[in-house]
RNA sequence: GGUUCGGUAGCUCAGCUGGUUAGAGCGCAUGACUCAUAAUCAUGAGGUCGGGAGUUCAAGUCUCCCCCGAACCA
């Protein structure tokens, strides 16, 4: 059911690979915007299906499941809810968390490699690569290690050295050996694989690249960089078990490919189509997925936009558009996407093994996930990478939440429970400082919504404050405690003023900090559906309704504490638990 | 190495197609207020816009060189 002017939004965010709980960088750039995005989007009242997934194939997730001593099956399994769960707990609201080990993205991922060698994309290669006699098997790149050929480290893996950090190829390996037994007992045999031609793409998808104005400068140079370097055919299978089977359009296995399997890079943007099949089908609504991605079934007028962090963006820009524009069938394109720079932990990297960073499970042991979820979206890593410290999070939290949006609402609560019964009161007349607020709001709401809509997370986090902070203005020169003692009615509409403030706030607070933003509105009883930042609610008929909204008499609880301060000896002791000051 | 992006007040950053006294938040100083989580509001101090040369009536904003930082290179 579509209103008019409603527009259908799809929005994915960079699929986080199965390899263990992601660090407050991961989330920040891309999970974290893109729900932002998705909520705001939600409350304009648009049609938005925010789908996001566990990268869950290749290499590394078998040797990770191998290292725990499980099957990956089950180690995709464990580690899925894992990240499920911290998802959830940062409030990231996809209407689907799918896995990339499904049935839908297999199928799908075998359909579109059948489509691509019917158009002449795929073909078979024979390639030189290392066989393991012991292991009786071939060995992909990381599963084989030796001295590297450049620096004589002796601990390079087959795809990069550590080292010296050049890419490599595992047969150049000097004295190499395999990382699955430790045997030396290896040789290099010669086996097929699949290779997509994306060469033949090329004048394709430079086209198709340069057309895409609305690119933002990062992706738009990181794609145009590789047409210059011209794209290179690449094997998209590999020698492994766990993955997509390989099969003929009959659904039979191929030939030769009984021990291989589609590589993760083929497969796992499909999974951005499987886990929306996925959601269809635990929706109970099994097609609903095709209006969403097939132009000829409905998805011609949906907006796509992806986020990502600036290392995706070859594949979201090249690769994947490889394999769909390839495929000559009508599937939705991405539109928009938006990437993002790092965070560092002090300028540095985040590392597990030395313990520098905080990743999302330990973060919501320390503090509710709105802190979090602010913080890194005021400071996003949006024109360049942005630095974590202790310091800059905890001024920003006391300042920005606690101070401002905190403080505020429990003032103006507070006050008109003791002064005016905890009633939103109807006495008086609206005059100077009203309409001084009024004309802020036409000027702020629009910017904010103008920011979001350009995917500028710091400048609506900063707009946002900055209505917050005109709030307080507002009651220095409204100053309702001092007009009480003389007269109650202009005391009155101060106090109404505040309170349908505060309501406001909380309605504007909500794609960032989702919980508090319910505590507020909730404190102050309102109903859902007046929850919402859509065109025909927010500045229809101007800004002034906003300031006399809640109904007169209405009943209100002032919230417990919003936000608790961040004192300095809690920063001394995560300074001391996760690192800092590098 | 190649390419790209950055280097603006103590800190984190805005500054679109070049044009009045270079802005914000935090921090700091002073003042105001007392409804509030010692919160809030006002005012103020602080910058030769990395360095050098050039184009122009005019450059943080364009060109070239250099220094420093970050990222990407399938």
């Amino acid at each position: 059911m579509t209103t008019p002017g409603q527009r259908r939004i799809l929005v994915t965010s960079a699929l986080p690979y199965i390899n263990g709980v992601k660090h407050l960088g991961n989330l920040a750039g891309s999970m974290l915007p893109a729900d932002v995005y998705a909520r705001f989007q939600r409350l304009r009242g648009h049609d938005v299906l925010y789908i996001c997934a566990t990268d869950e194939h290749g290499t590394p997730a078998e040797l990770a499941a191998q290292a725990a001593g499980m099957s990956v099956r089950a180690y995709c399994d464990e580690q899925h809810e894992i990240q499920k769960k911290a998802g959830e707990g940062f409030e990231l609201s996809y209407d689907y968390f799918g896995r990339s080990s499904g049935e839908e993205n297999a199928r799908l991922t075998q359909h579109f490699a059948h489509v691509l060698e019917a158009e002449g994309l795929i073909e078979e290669r024979v390639m030189e690569q290392v066989y393991s006699i012991d292991d009786g098997r071939f060995l992909p790149d990381r599963y084989v290690e030796g001295t590297c050929p450049h620096c004589d480290f002796e601990k390079a893996r087959g795809d990069q050295c550590d080292n010296c950090g050049r890419l490599l190829d595992p047969v150049d390996l000097i004295d190499p050996y395999s990382a699955v037994s430790g045997s030396k007992n290896v040789e290099v045999r010669e086996t097929r694989h699949l290779f997509l031609l994306q060469s033949k793409m090329q004048d394709t998808i430079r086209q198709w690249v340069e057309q895409s104005k609305d690119w933002p400068q990062l992706a738009r140079s990181i794609a145009l960089k590789w047409l210059d370097e011209g794209l290179r055919d690449r094997a998209i299978t590999r020698d492994l078990s766990w993955g997509v089977p390989v099969t003929n359009p009959d659904g039979s296995i191929r030939e030769g490919f009984e021990k291989k399997v589609f590589y993760v890079w083929f497969d796992a943007p499909v999974e951005y189509i499987g886990a929306t099949e996925e959601w269809s089908k635990a929706t109970g609504q099994p097609d609903a997925w095709r209006n969403w991605w097939r132009t000829d079934e409905g998805a011609d007028n949906v907006e796509y936009i992806q986020f990502m962090g600036k290392d995706n963006v070859a594949f979201h820009t090249v690769s994947f558009p490889v394999t769909i524009i390839g495929s000559k069938e009508p599937w939705k394109l991405v539109d928009q996407l938006k990437a993002f720079n790092w965070v560092t932990w002090y300028g540095g990297k985040f590392s597990t093994s030395n313990k520098r960073g905080v990743f999302m499970d330990q973060a919501l042991d320390l503090l509710p996930a709105d802190y979090w979820r602010w913080y890194l979206t005021a400071n996003a890593p949006e024109g360049s990478d942005a630095a974590f410290t202790w310091e800059g999070f905890q001024a920003s939290i006391n300042s920005d939440l606690a101070n401002v949006l905190g403080n505020f609402v429990n003032r103006i609560t507070k006050y008109c429970a003791s002064k005016f019964d905890g009633q939103v009161p109807s006495a008086g007349e609206t005059g100077e400082a009203e309409a001084w607020m009024v004309s802020e709001l036409e000027t702020r709401l629009p910017q904010l919504f103008e920011h979001y809509e350009n995917m500028d997370f710091r400048k609506a986090a900063a707009e946002t404050r900055a209505i917050w902070a005109a709030g307080n203005e507002y009651l220095t020169k409204a100053e309702p405690w001092v007009k009480y003692k003389s007269d109650v009615d202009a005391a009155a509409v101060g106090v109404r003023t505040g309170l349908n403030l505060a309501a406001l706030f909380g309605i504007i607070a909500q794609p960032i900090i989702p919980k508090a933003a319910r505590m507020i509105l909730d404190a102050l009883g309102i109903p859902e559906d007046n929850r919402t930042l859509r065109a025909d609610r927010i500045g229809r008929d101007g800004y002034g309704g906003l300031l006399d909204a809640l109904p007169h008499g209405l009943a209100i609880t002032p919230p417990d504490v919003l936000f608790r301060k961040i004192e300095d000896d809690q920063v001394t002791a995560w300074t001391e638990q996760f690192g800092g000051e590098s």
